[in-house]
DNA sequence: TGCCAGGCAGATG
DNA sequence: CATCTGCATGGC
């Protein structure tokens, strides 16, 4: 066997907090174990990651001889202090970002991304997690795992879930939205619309073939194209992130989401989305005064 | 207990 | 355009 071939890896890092970015609302398949470590499933793999000071750590169920793919799950090649240098000069942005140095944007599976955030509307994010982990249990093909972990499932393909019908799936708890999942699941499957190629498409014209989906709007579409889609720009706006802006940029007034759109565009410039990233995480876990 | 949650679609002025 | 409402479910 190859001295490459291991089930564990390891990568020296700087600017990075794993707990923080696994945990900022974009993914919800990821479950928290004792001392900072998290289990999860990427693509069809099994892993478990952990931090330690500078080095993150990685244990897959089964050898590895490529780890790229974790690589590019967590984007541990991004450059983040040059994108945060693209900000604007806005102190409460600096002061967001200067709260949670290391947080990072994924790079999801589009499917997946898209799915979990149809599921998301007006939900809280546990009882999103609850309703991702449901699904991958019921219609998610099971994944190596290693002993004394509990079986763990991909997330469902489209024509799964297609197949599975609207019903059944809203056994999974996940209400009214079981009929978007499930049409949008149909849609995806017999290939009316190629997620992938929406990595390679202008942000507005991927955004008009996403909100052709039923069920998803401009904050669904926005939350798929930026944490899946290579859309650095896309700017999703929700409940928070509407109090946030309208807070710090416009006095409390009752601004409208298009308008709030508009300006989030032109102001926090080509990495607009890992700005509205920092903002959601101050506004959802604002941290107590720093020491 | 009532309010609200990483919204959207359809209906009304 | 802007605003209002119904939609399921469950945490706090």
């Amino acid at each position: 066997m190859p001295p490459s071939l291991s089930t564990s890896f390891q990568l020296r890092i700087q600017d990075y907090d794993l707990s923080a970015t696994l945990d900022s609302g974009q993914a919800f398949g990821w479950t928290r174990l004792e001392n900072h470590a998290w289990t999860g499933v990427i693509g069809y793999q099994w892993v478990r990651l952990s931090q330690s000071n500078d080095r993150i750590h990685a244990e897959a169920a089964i050898p590895q001889d490529d780890w790229s793919w974790l690589v590019d799950y967590l984007q541990l090649d991004f450059d983040l202090k040059n994108a945060i240098d693209t900000f604007p000069p806005d102190p409460p942005l600096q002061a967001a970002a200067r709260h949670y140095p290391g947080l990072h944007l994924l790079r999801q599976a589009p499917w997946t991304c898209l799915a979990s955030f149809i599921l998301s509307s007006t939900k809280q994010i546990v009882q999103i997690q609850q309703v991702y982990q449901l699904l991958c249990r019921e219609y998610g093909n099971p994944v190596p795992t290693p002993p004394h972990f509990r079986q763990a499932h991909a997330f469902p393909t489209p024509q799964a879930l297609a197949n599975a019908g609207e019903p059944a799936l809203r056994q999974c708890r996940m209400g009214f939205r079981a009929k978007y999942l499930h049409q949008a699941a149909s849609h995806i499957a017999n290939g009316s619309i190629n997620l992938e190629s929406l990595r390679s498409l202008p942000l507005p014209i991927a955004r008009r073939t996403l909100t052709t989906l039923p069920g998803v709007g401009p904050k669904i579409a926005d939350c798929a194209l930026l944490f899946s889609c290579d859309q650095p720009r896309a700017f999703p706006i929700d409940v928070w992130i509407a109090r946030t802006l309208r807070k710090l940029y416009f006095k409390d007034q009752p601004v409208p989401l298009p308008k709030l759109q508009q300006f989030a565009e032109h102001h926090f410039g080509p990495f607009a989305g890992l700005a509205q990233q920092y903002l959601f995480h101050q506004a959802r876990k604002p941290r107590q005064q720093n020491p």
